[in-house]
RNA sequence: GCUCCCAUCGUCCAGAGGCCUAGGACACCAGAUUUUCAUUCUGGCGACACGGGUUCGAAUCCCGUUGGGAGUACCA
């Protein structure tokens, strides 16, 4: 049996670190066993997803190197890997009413509304909240008479009412044991006529010849819903594989709240793939010799899928930093210039606008720019004491100003740009009864160093509000 | 609430009943090298959640407690 696995993300917003974790594991699974590394799309949430998403899912996946035999923007002999094409081929819905002729499902008529009200009776009573079956009993010759007669429905999986399911997961030493009445008559085809994910996940699993699935816990709970379906839908089952989920800090699932989850954002940061790859692999997993640098190769021919940790790892930037170092230290100088590049590229695109007007050469850049560059500055104490201030004045401008600003960054929406500071500023003047054109100037050279600069609220907002108030505060110092 | 999963330094990982006085990496601290910084090197700090079993012997097996996580959608 030739092994073959998939990741089956779903395009909903940024592509996802953890797509990415979890597509290493598959990735490096199939190559270990010389099987195929499947690329699905999961956009059955019409609401939800879009093309865009979908396309930075490849990019990020090929910028990786976590290529994929067969997908979308590959192909394959087991297409179409998106499943809105899938179901205009009426695909799933060949499915659910297989499983309705042989008594597997059936059709509910229930209204969301309805299923709130169940929902929050069942909260208050403190029962588990469940669709109560209601419609479970109910004639078929009397459903499809409703269904012919247009009203909306959906199709739901009968779930046995007692008994358990026992599933030995290999990484886990117990088998994991869920009783049966725990578990919802899950809905497999909505009302819009598309499947849920759990219908579909399980047909193209199995027309696919997926042999492992290889996911994250999030699915344990849903584990015996899927066996089930393949054994009703007369499916041999692929493995099923749990691992542990990517945490934030406080041990929550990983969130964008708390981490930068965008893989684009490793990209634009100047990561290099090679480490966020080696990074990843650490996490879980260990070489059987204790080495923690490696190659994707290397990575491959050691991979065991048994040796992969069940506990979800915390995700910690700063081992990826350290890694990241030794990665762009070992570039050759003609990569690194290339790097290099990039990260200027960057910069001078968006300082170019401030200097622009101040350029004679194309070197100038570089000494216009260097407050933006630098760490620290180092004002002079007479360049911060503008005529008719005295020291003491200017030192309760910055401080005054430093306060403001530091409530401003700190706010939950707070947009760091020129307007929103300069009205930040004015209105503090304003107040204090300050001149503009002393307290700019105090302001412009605790920043800068310097008494020339570009307009001092674009200098602030390219600056990022952590310079800013640091240097707002040393400057103060200065004036003691 | 209910159900399921998990549990070794701050973090990531090693540890498959005696090789454990629990090992490595990151972070942190100290020292050496470096004109400085970074790199590099050396050293230090630092954990088996708790309580019961099983066993001659338990980080390792079992049970309980506690803690954490996930699921509980016509989202995936």
């Amino acid at each position: 049996m030739t092994v073959r696995v998939r990741i089956a993300p779903s395009p909903t917003g940024d592509p996802h670190v953890g797509t990415a974790y979890i597509g290493m594991i598959n990735y490096c699974f199939a190559r270990k066993h010389g099987g195929k590394f499947v690329l699905r799309i999961e956009d059955t949430d019409q609401s939800r997803c879009t093309e865009a998403s979908a396309q930075a899912i490849y990019a990020s996946m090929r910028w990786l190197g976590l290529n994929y035999d067969e997908g979308p923007d590959v192909g394959g002999d087991r297409g179409p890997y998106v499943q809105s094409e899938r179901v205009k081929l009426n695909i799933y819905r060949k499915y659910a009413e297989q499983l309705i002729k042989q008594g597997d499902a059936y059709y509910c008529f229930c209204t969301a509304r309805e299923l709130e009200s169940m929902k929050s009776r069942q909260r208050a009573a403190g029962e588990p909240i469940m669709y109560d079956r209601r419609h479970r009993g109910m004639d078929l010759a009397e459903a499809k008479a409703r269904v012919a007669a247009g009203d909306p429905y959906v199709i739901r999986l009968k779930v046995p009412l007692e008994g358990e399911n026992v599933y030995k997961d290999r990484l886990r030493k117990q088998p994991v044991v869920k009783a049966w009445k725990e578990i919802d008559d899950q809905v497999l085809l909505k009302s819009d006529g598309w499947p849920t994910y759990h219908l579909a996940a399980v047909v193209d699993d199995h027309l696919m010849g997926i042999t492992h699935v290889i996911r994250a816990e999030e699915w344990l709970n849903s584990l015996p819903k899927h066996v089930l379906l393949n054994a009703k839908l007369g499916f041999t089952a692929p493995e099923y594989v749990h691992v542990g989920l990517l945490r934030n800090a406080d041990k929550s699932k990983i969130s964008k709240r708390k981490n930068p989850t965008n893989l684009m954002w490793y990209r634009a940061q100047g990561f290099l793939p090679e480490a966020l790859l080696n990074f990843l692999a650490t996490l879980g997993h260990s070489f059987p010799d204790g080495r923690e640098k490696f190659t994707l190769d290397e990575l491959i021919a050691v991979f065991d899928l048994d040796r992969i940790n069940v506990a979800g790892p915390v995700f910690d930037l700063t081992k990826l930093r350290h890694l990241q170092g030794q990665y762009f230290r070992e570039l050759s100088p003609e990569r690194m210039k290339a790097e290099i590049h990039r990260a200027l590229d960057e910069r001078v695109d968006q300082l170019l606008p401030l200097v622009r007007e101040r350029m004679s050469f194309g070197g100038d850049f570089i000494a216009q720019t260097e407050p933006f560059f630098a760490d620290t500055v180092s004002p002079h104490v007479d360049d911060l004491v503008p005529k008719g201030w005295d020291k003491a004045q200017a030192k309760a401008a910055l401080e005054a100003v430093q306060l403001v600003v530091k409530n401003h960054a700190a706010a939950e929406n707070a947009v760091w740009d020129v307007p929103s500071l300069e009205a930040l500023v004015r209105a503090l003047a304003e107040e204090k009864e300050w001149q503009p054109k002393q307290l700019f100037m105090t302001l412009r050279v605790a920043l800068t160093g310097k008494r020339e600069s570009p307009p001092l609220f674009d200098t602030m907002a390219a600056l990022g509000h952590t310079k800013c108030i640091d240097r707002l505060g040393l400057a103060q110092q200065k004036l003691r």
